[in-house]
DNA sequence: CTTATTTCCGTACCTAAGTACGGAGTCAAG
DNA sequence: CTTGACTCCGTACTTAGGTACGGAAATAAG
């Protein structure tokens, strides 16, 4: 974690950071990471905290966070805004618990009608399908 | 379930079945849903299995298939490939089972870190932020 | 010094599942 | 028979998160 200065070409950082070049000029155009002056005439150079900020920001979408919800993050960066940082993971965690919530609803009634399905010998009507014509048995997941 | 003959407009239909009209159209141009021929210089009629089958694709939307897949489905209508169809909803199982899991995963990331910002007294680094920042702690969901 | 790889930059394209728009035709009420 | 609502149709736009392209300049390799 020494000082080191900006050798890195765009090339190196997106490597370094597990992603395409496209995607730094993307979040460059976003406005989510800095894009450096060129010394004269040649071309834009990176470092460490360069390399950091990516990772910040691809961790941050592991957990779920948007781009324009991460951008509201790295205003905080600075680590002096617990709080805020905190309201933003709790709001996050409550959509995400509302994800498994249909998620485990999906499950349930998929499971069950693959079970018809196997469980299935009369050439009428497969259970399946029948169950989407109904409707009924697949009913609004979470309503929140 | 009696017959009844074809005398809803396209936006009845619509309304029916809980949708937009352009979502009907939409449908159509997809090849989901048949566009009838209309008594000449007059507009479409639908009937009941118009209902039936835009209120098909809504369930197994809600089941988590593409319209895409759910397109496959429609071929199966007749309910007599129920080893396809079954076959279909198995895949789907295993993309939601996985999803679940990745889901799992970022619930249990993001709720130790609200609880660490809970128990922040230290005014130098937010727990989240230098969780993000670090990487390490927020490792990839399921590698399948 | 020449060739090959990168960088730079703007712009266009991609998927998914629709939504919006605009002008012309048609239908129903009064 | 006029007015207002609805239909028809093609086309364009939307969001999110990038990816792809193409030509010019700069840098690296041999």
């Amino acid at each position: 974690m020494g000082i080191f200065f900006e050798n890195l070409t765009i090339g190196a950082l997106a490597k370094s950071a597990g992603v395409n070049v496209e995607t730094i000029r993307f979040y460059q155009r976003k406005g989510m990471l800095p894009e450096p002056d060129k010394p004269y005439g040649s071309i834009r150079r990176y470092g460490e905290a360069d390399v950091a900020r990516v990772r910040f920001v691809k961790s941050a979408q592991r957990l779920g966070f948007s781009l324009d919800e991460i951008a509201e993050l790295l205003l905080l960066e600075d680590g002096t805004h617990c709080d805020e940082a905190r309201r933003l993971a709790e709001h996050k965690l409550k959509v995400v618990r509302e994800k498994m919530s249909d998620l485990a609803h999906m499950e349930a009634v998929l499971s069950e009608l693959v079970l018809a399905c196997h469980a299935w010998h009369n050439p009428v009507s497969c259970p399946l399908i029948a169950a989407l014509q109904d409707d009924e048995s697949v009913t609004e997941p979470t309503i929140s």
